[in-house]
DNA sequence: AATGAATGAGATTTCATTCAT
DNA sequence: GATGAATGAAATCTCATTCAT
C-alpha cells in the first residue's frame, strides 16, 4: 500500500503535479496582494518555476485565476446542497450548521481571500465578477435562500422576505471574511475574533428570527 | 479691493479654492476604479487641470488620498459623536438612528466608495491603512461601543460584549456598502436594495438585542 | 520673411514637429526591417526619444505603421489622379509617363519599402493588409487600367484585356522595387539597375501594346 | 532482412529518413507565416514529432531551413538546365517554355513561397540571403540570359543587353508569384489570375522581343 | 533516438513622476 | 502658478533553445 505502485518516472510524476502546485501558489498570491496587483512572476518564483512555465499550464492571467476557483471553490459549494438536502431537523439549526459550515471551510480559509478579492476588484475585472457570479455566488446563496424558506413554512422563523434575509444572513459573515483577510489584523484596533463573532452574531440572528410566540 | 478682511494671505486663499476641485475629482476616480486603478491623468482630465497641476497641491498618489479622506469623512464623524452624546430616550432608538445616519450620510454616498477601496487594497498599501484605521474607523467605532453600553447598562439590551456586539452591528451595514459599490448590481442576481436590507437587518438586530422579557 | 513670425516657445513648436519626427524615423526602422521585426524601442532611438514617448503620439505599432502610410503615400495619389485626368496626347505616353511617376516618386523612395513590406508580411497581419489594400492599391491600380482603357477606346493599342494588363504592367516595376529594397544589393549577383530596367521594360511592353498596323 | 542491399549503416538511414517528413512539414509552416513568424513548435506539430525531434536533425531554425531549401529547389534546377541545353528550335519558343517550366514547376507550388519568402525576410537573414543566392538565384538567372543570348545570336531577337532583359522576363513571374502566395488572395481585388496574366505577359513579351522585320 | 517540460531574454504597452517653458 | 511632453521602470506574454528522463 505505501510500497509505490507508481511507476512513472519522477519527472513525469512531476509533471501531474505541476499544475497543483502553481494553482496553489496562484492562490496564496492572489489572497496575499488581490488580482491585479499579484504579478505572474511572483506566482512563479513562489512555486519555484519560471515565468515561461506558468504560461503552460494557463493561457493567461486570467485564466489561471478561473482554475484556482474552479479548483478550489466550485467543489466545495456541491458538497453543501447535499447536505441541506438531506438535513431533517428544526431549520433554525439548518441555518446554524450551513452559515458554520461556508465560514468555517471557505470564509476563514485562505479561500476566503478569493471572495474578498472578487468583492474588491470585480469592477475592474467584469468578465471575471460574470464568471465568479454564476460559479459561486448565484449558487450559494440559494443554499440559505431555501433554508430560509423551509423555516418560514414550517412555522420555525417568523415570516421574512427569504431573498432579503438571505443577505442580511449573508452580510455578517461576508463582513467577517473582509476583515479577516484586510488589514485589520495588522493594525491596532481591537480585532474581530471570527469564534465571538460568529457566536454573537448567531445568538442574535437566531433570536430575531424566531417565530414570535403568542 | 486689495484690502483683506480674510486674514490669510493672498496666495494661500487660491491654494485653498484649487485643492477643492481636485480633490471632488479625485475622490470620483477613487471611488470608481479603486486606488491602485486609479490613474493621475484621469484625476487631471476631472477636475479639467493637468497632470502636473495635481503635484502642486499634493506631492504624490498617497497624499491626494489622504486628503481625500481628511477633506471628506473625518469631519462627519464628529458630528455624530455630538449627536450621540445628546440624545435622551430607548438605547434601541438611539442604535438605530446611529446606524441609519451612517449609512445615509456616509456609506450610501459616494464616501462609502472609500471604505469599500480601504478595505479591499488596505493590505497593498499599509500606510494608507494605519492612516485610515486611526482617523477614522477607529474614532467611528467607538460611537456605537458607547451606545451598546449604554443599553446594556439602562437594561434596555440583555447583557451582551460590547465590542464584539459592535462588530456584529457594524458587519451588516459594511457588507451593504460594499455591496452597493460592487460589481453586484451590475448582475444578473437579485439586487441587494439598501431600503429593504437595512429594515430586516434592524428589526431582526434590535429584537435579538432586546433584554428577555421575564 | 525670414525673421522668425513664429511667436510659439521653442519647445511647442518642437511638439508640432515631434510627430513627423517619430513618423520620418518609423518609416526608416520599417522599411529597414520589415513590420514584424521593427521594435518600438529602436523606432524610438531613431527619434531621439524614449519608448513611452511613442505612445504619447500614436495607440500602437499598428496605429503607427497606418500614420506612416497616411502620411506618405495616400497623398501622393491624389496628385497622381489629377495629372492623369488632365492630360492630352497619346496613350503610350501617358502610360509612360504614370509608370516613370509611380516609380521615381514612390518606388525608387523609401516609400517603396512600405509597398514591399505589405507585400512580405501582410499575410500574417490581416488588418495592415485590409487598410493598405483600400487606401493604396486600389486607386493606385485604377490610374492604370483608365489609361489602359482610354488607349484602347482611340485606337492607341491593341484590344487587351484591361485589368490583366494593368497586373502585368504593374508587375515589373513592383518587382524592381521589391529588388531595390531587398538583399539584392547586397549579394554578387548582377545588380538590378532601374534606369536600364525601365527603360528596357518600357521599350518592350509598348511595342507589345501597340496596335497592329495593317 | 537483415542483409542490407543498401550500403549505408543502418542509422544512417534512419536519419535519412525522418527528416523528409520534418522538411515537408517545415515547408508548408514557412510558406504559410514566413521564416521570422514560423514557430518551431507548429512545425514539429505538424510533422507529429516533439519540439526536442527537430533539434536531434537540425542544428537551430536556419539549418532547417536551408535543408528546406536543398531539399526542394536545387534539385529542380538542374533537370531544366538540360532541358534547355537540348532544346532545338525558335528562340521565342525556348523562352516561353523555360518560362512556363519555372512557373508550372516552382512558383505556382508551395515552393514558390520559399523565393517570395526570401525576397521578403532576406535583410534581416544575411546569411539566409547568402545562401539562397548562391544555389538557387544566380542559376537560375543564368538559365535566361543564355537563352536570349542565343536568340540575339540566331537572329531571333531584337539585340538587347541579356542580363538587364533576363531581369524584365524574370519580374513578372516573380511578382505573379509573389501575389499568388500573398494577401493578395483574400482581398476585395480584383484577382491575379495566372493562365490569363502569363499568356498576355507572353505575347506582350514575345512580340516586343521579336527582332524588327525590315 | 525521442520527448516535452522548463527556461529566460525580449517584445509591447502602461503610468507615476519630473521638469523645461 | 500652470502646463503637458517626456521619461523609464515594470507588467504581461512569446518562443528558440536546452536537457533530464
Amino acid at each position: 500500500m505505501q510500497a509505490t505502485q507508481d511507476t512513472k518516472p519522477r519527472w513525469e510524476r512531476r509533471k501531474d503535479a505541476r499544475p497543483q502546485e502553481l494553482l496553489a501558489a496562484a492562490l496564496e498570491q492572489f489572497v496575499e496582494r488581490g488580482y491585479a496587483a499579484t504579478r505572474l512572476e511572483d506566482v512563479a518564483k513562489r512555486a519555484g518555476v519560471s515565468k515561461g512555465t506558468l504560461y503552460l499550464y494557463f493561457a493567461n492571467k486570467e485564466e489561471l485565476f478561473k482554475a484556482v476557483v474552479r479548483e478550489n471553490i466550485v467543489a466545495t459549494i456541491g458538497e453543501a446542497e447535499q447536505d441541506a438536502a438531506a438535513f431533517d431537523g428544526p431549520s433554525g439549526e439548518l441555518l446554524g450548521a450551513l452559515l458554520m459550515k461556508w465560514w468555517n471551510e471557505i470564509c476563514s480559509t485562505p479561500l476566503g481571500g478569493i471572495a474578498k478579492l472578487m468583492l474588491a476588484e470585480g469592477n475592474n475585472f467584469p468578465e471575471l465578477a460574470e464568471f465568479y457570479n454564476e460559479e459561486v455566488v448565484a449558487r450559494g446563496s440559494n443554499l440559505f435562500t431555501r433554508a430560509l424558506e423551509r423555516g418560514v413554512a414550517r412555522g420555525d422563523f417568523r415570516p421574512v422576505d427569504p431573498v432579503v434575509m438571505t443577505q442580511v444572513l449573508i452580510a455578517p459573515v461576508m463582513m467577517l471574511l473582509m476583515w479577516t483577510h484586510s488589514y485589520i489584523p495588522t493594525c491596532d484596533m481591537p480585532p474581530v475574533e471570527p469564534g465571538p463573532f460568529m457566536a454573537t452574531f448567531l445568538e442574535t440572528t437566531l433570536r430575531g428570527l424566531k417565530a414570535d410566540t403568542p
